[in-house]
DNA sequence: ACATTTGATATGTACTACATAAAGACTAAA
DNA sequence: TTTAGTCTTTATGTAGTACATATCAAATGT
């Protein structure tokens, strides 16, 4: 027998882990996946209407509502008006687009994906070459050109194009939406430096090593580029 | 003016943005969103009641509702019986998790997100170098030892189990949640090879080099070992 | 055979009513 | 005074009904 004066909170907490009262609402929504995934329905297949699907989960109309609205906000079914419900193809980054944009990032988020942007731009170099053309490095240039004398605010736009530019040049639409996701950490750079850390490579180096120079080249150049923000993490 | 009978059909979808058929739900979502941004709430501060939201909206409460389950369900708000709150750390991956799993996801989305992970891993090896420690390093070693004669279906999850692990070892929580993105595509690329193709450098050769050798060492030696994957792309 | 109208139907919205849980106030006992 | 118990208030959760609206499909007219 364990005598309770002696357990503190902490353990106590662990012993009772807290009634997580799930809403209706949250209970059809996965009985929905789960109805969704196993009659294994391909995109564009109906649905059966709302009022049957209420009836047979045995809850009102509202509650079924509810669910579906979560559903179709993810993308995972549409609704037209008579057609009834179909199963859409979700836009895994669409939604996530979403959650980010008028968000209050809690800073240690905002420092992972900070860190993230790095992992990305460190790992980049060979699709980069796999798939970099003439115009696209031309274009990289051209942004990277009228960088050279800006204030500060018009800095982090460049800043922006540059970087979005070469996610759009690794020829991966995943990664290049992904910018909008690493978007506030532009903007977290610039708060956490006092004046503007440059690395010993610029942009235009970089254009100039994407020209001419190999992908370990490149990859040792975005190293340096980027060494500054390396050497504040710990 | 302009002679329609010369405008082709991109012309006209350009002038003629298809009607988005918003639903009332739809727009209220998006007006609390600026709210809560405008307001920029604290953690835990308390909302304004269901019925005057929907008052001041002027909407039912029944489609305000619907759109604070779309915010409830991001983890951007949370309600309890007599408050509703706000909450600070919208659980960003959690909302991703939902969407990945029942999925269909078509493959060039696929494709992407398999170049993502190769991008990822290759740019990995900065955090790797920062953060790793004795005991990961020895963990790490176990998972690579176990594999050395498994069969196919073992061999995919001692893959995931081995990546997984360098993600955390990363020290990014965001980055570590990445591998249930990720996890579709391990399976993929089974589908994709014919037999199971080694890079040059196994599981235990990049221990040794984390053990040992250099930053340069390590992304040289992950390119070896993902190098047949990069010989895939085009 | 084609265009128009009309009806049926499924989703969208509104409103009402009640259940339930939780916070706060109030009371009684140690 | 503090603690425990009860009551009241209140905001959310759930159910049900009614009607609006858009769309498909069949019926109708030319």
């Amino acid at each position: 027998m364990v005598d309770i004066r002696f357990m503190d909170i902490n353990d106590l907490s662990k012993d009772l882990p807290p009634i997580i009262s799930n809403t209706m609402a949250d209970v059809v929504e996965v009985r929905l996946r789960a109805y969704l995934k196993k009659k294994s329905f391909r995109p564009g297949d109906a649905l059966p209407k709302e009022l049957e699907l209420a009836e047979a989960l045995g809850v009102s109309r509202n509650v079924l509502r509810e669910a579906l609205s979560r559903l179709r906000m993810l993308g995972m079914i549409e609704t037209k008006k008579k057609r009834g419900m179909v199963l859409a193809r979700p836009d895994i980054l669409g939604t996530f687009e979403r959650v980010l944009d008028p968000l209050i990032i809690d800073k240690n988020t905002l420092q992972d994906i900070f860190e993230l942007r790095l992992v990305l731009e460190m790992g980049i170099a060979e699709l980069l070459y796999i798939r970099k053309t003439e115009k696209d490095i031309l274009e990289l240039e051209n942004i990277a050109k009228k960088e050279i004398n800006l204030d500060n605010s018009f800095r982090i736009k460049n800043e922006i194009a540059f970087h979005g530019k070469l996610y759009q040049m690794s020829g991966n639409d995943t990664l290049k939406r992904f910018q909008i996701m690493l978007l506030p950490t532009f903007d977290y750079v610039i708060t956490l430096e006092k004046k503007p850390t440059r690395g010993l490579i610029n942009h235009l180096d970089l254009v100039e090593i994407l020209k001419t120079g190999t992908v370990e080249d490149f990859k040792k150049g975005m190293q340096a580029h980027l060494q500054p923000h390396f050497d504040r993490l710990k």
